[in-house]
DNA sequence: TATACTGTTCAGTATTGACTGAACAGACTA
DNA sequence: TAGTCTGTTCAGTCAATACTGAACAGTATA
């Protein structure tokens, strides 16, 4: 276990990202491992890390990052020699749940889009609620990849701390 | 009741709706009656006209509509001289929807913030992943108004089919 | 082969919450 | 005041699921 500033602090910041992805249907013990991955020394835990330092059963523990490993935000590191699994967050993950946002875009869009054929021989100012949800969605999902590469673009030219991956 | 141009189109285009706001938390019905005031004829729907077309008890149209209210997404009118109240998607309810997500890049700039604090004291490659985290949530909360406002701006341009509202 | 250790699977529990039917409340007509 | 609309509230049901404990399976050491 590592060396924490103040476990009560760190306690709660855990219960705190826990409350955070926890309207993004991330279920309690998943948002809690996050929060742990985010702050914990070193950065790569065991299962047994986990389960011993938010209380948690194995069984959870295993569910839990399993799914999160789908989803992509943590991912399983084995260290050479050794035999024990490894989890830590992703270097990516936070820009593409940021990613995974904006294809929401994408669905929202096409949305209306399956409205607007649904009403295709209606009168205009029926559609109109539909045209201009299309219009919004379809505007930003032409705008958003230019913003992400600017991102990309600052993030290339400024590689301060970018010392792990 | 308006007239569809197919009953089972719109059907279907009720349960897409409802299945596409179905991971953002919004409860089925409240779904359903969102896919519903976008293509129905006329655009406003009493309470009755819901649980008809949708097939649900007045009391979910009931409890579903004043948590749409609640979240902005719909709004109810009523017509001078009439006593009964008609539910209508808000013209401006997509807009204010991406703004809310929006809203959310914060939330989570705010938690990386607060990892930082907990990690006040530690070395720099463990405050690495929560550095990095802060950067890109930070640089997208600060772009994004500007895009809102173009897109804004794009709309003034045009008010071409901006009849209701 | 035995044993320690890893992680997974599975049955069972307990909680949450979406939805309904029925009772209730308020406002307009007769 | 009675009757008929509106919409809301409430108790109860039903289904989904998060979580646990315990049994299981695989792999390395003795």
């Amino acid at each position: 276990m590592g060396e924490l500033p103040s476990a009560s602090a760190a306690q709660h910041f855990v219960e705190e990202v826990s409350l955070t992805f926890e309207p993004f249907g991330v279920p309690r013990i998943g948002g809690q491992i996050i929060g742990w991955l985010l702050i914990a020394d070193p950065p790569q835990q065991t299962g047994g890390d986990l389960a011993a330092a938010l209380g948690a059963s194995k069984a959870s523990i295993s569910t839990m990052t399993r799914f999160l490993i789908q989803v992509r935000l943590i991912e399983r590191v084995r260290l050479p020699g050794q035999r024990r699994d490894y989890f830590q967050i992703r270097a990516t993950a936070w820009a593409e749940l940021l990613e995974a946002r904006m294809a929401g875009l994408t669905t929202i869009r096409r949305m209306a889009e399956r409205g607007l054929a649904v009403l295709a021989d209606a009168p205009a100012p029926q559609r109109a609620r539909l045209e201009t949800m299309y219009a919004m969605y379809a505007f930003f999902e032409r705008e958003m990849p230019a913003l992400m590469d600017r991102w990309h673009a600052q993030q290339a030219q400024r590689p301060a701390d970018q010392a792990h991956e």
